[in-house]
DNA sequence: GACGAGGTTTACGTTAACGTAAAGTGCTTG
DNA sequence: CAAGCACTTTACGTTAACGTAAACCTCGTC
């Protein structure tokens, strides 16, 4: 065993800073619970781009944000399509011409709308909760007096 | 035309409470702006069950307030197996035994837990939205300039 | 040099949540 | 009574988001 630069969680996992490690499909995998295939599948879908060495997937800080952000958008309710919507938008940018760049602000907009509407629906669900557990307490409460 | 008692928005519309009142399928669809098929499928699925007159279904009170709180969890992105799941316990809460209340009861928590990981989510994807929104202004506004 | 752990591509399978089309029933309105 | 709605059932179609299987490569290791 001398110097294996392949396999293990990466040699630069704690030398390097965070900017300049690589993981592999598997490392991602593990840290998000989730399958390669998920991931390789998101890439095919648009929202991932990691470079290769050779045949392998290399992923930098970069891709892990975006597999990060994609996931939270996926809790959230939202579809890929969604998802590469906004994702696409944001690394067209830089050179956006104006009217890109409008649209951009639109939808972002929208999405805002969307998330304060979930909000709500949040607080409303959880009010409900709360009442069903109360009743559930009460009742079981109720059981154990009848002992 | 004397008294039609079916056709148009229920009889009852304004003046029977609301306890009362009655909603054919279209009506529902058209409140919460879903098709038919929806409602019936949710009904196939067992998370609505109307009584009938003849043929025709006949949903009252309770069976709107079950559309809303689906729809509700359809939004925060629930399956409906889930969502059957809480339904089915809660109607099965007066006459539940103990150990059947405290399932639901530890359900009730991690759903809690569920809602809480959403709404942090939800916090995380407005801070980034609203900062692709403020760096899409600001390149806007260089655009402007340069002209 | 066999092998096991990771990685790769290709391709077909699966599940949830409806959409859509066809064919029929029941009422009321011109 | 024909037309037109609103409803019904049955059944096949569709889409998104992966799962799963097969067949292959490429290391470092025993």
């Amino acid at each position: 065993m001398s110097r294996s630069p392949s396999q293990a969680p990466d040699e630069s996992a704690e030398t390097l800073p965070r900017q300049q490690r690589t993981y592999s499909i598997g490392e991602l995998a593990r840290m998000f619970e989730v399958t390669p295939r998920t991931i390789r599948f998101y890439e095919q879908e648009g929202l991932l781009a990691p470079s290769r060495q050779g045949q392998k997937r290399i992923y930098r800080e970069k891709d892990r944000v975006r597999l990060k952000l994609t996931l939270r958008g996926k809790r959230l309710g939202f579809s890929l399509a969604e998802i590469r919507e906004v994702v696409m938008m944001y690394d067209a940018m830089p050179d956006g011409n104006a009217r890109q760049l409008k649209r951009l602000i639109e939808i972002l907009d929208e999405k805002r709308a969307n998330l304060d509407r979930q909000m709500e629906d949040i607080r409303l669900m959880r009010l409900e909760i709360d009442d069903v557990d109360q009743r559930a307490r009460d009742v079981l409460r109720q059981l154990g007096k009848e002992d």
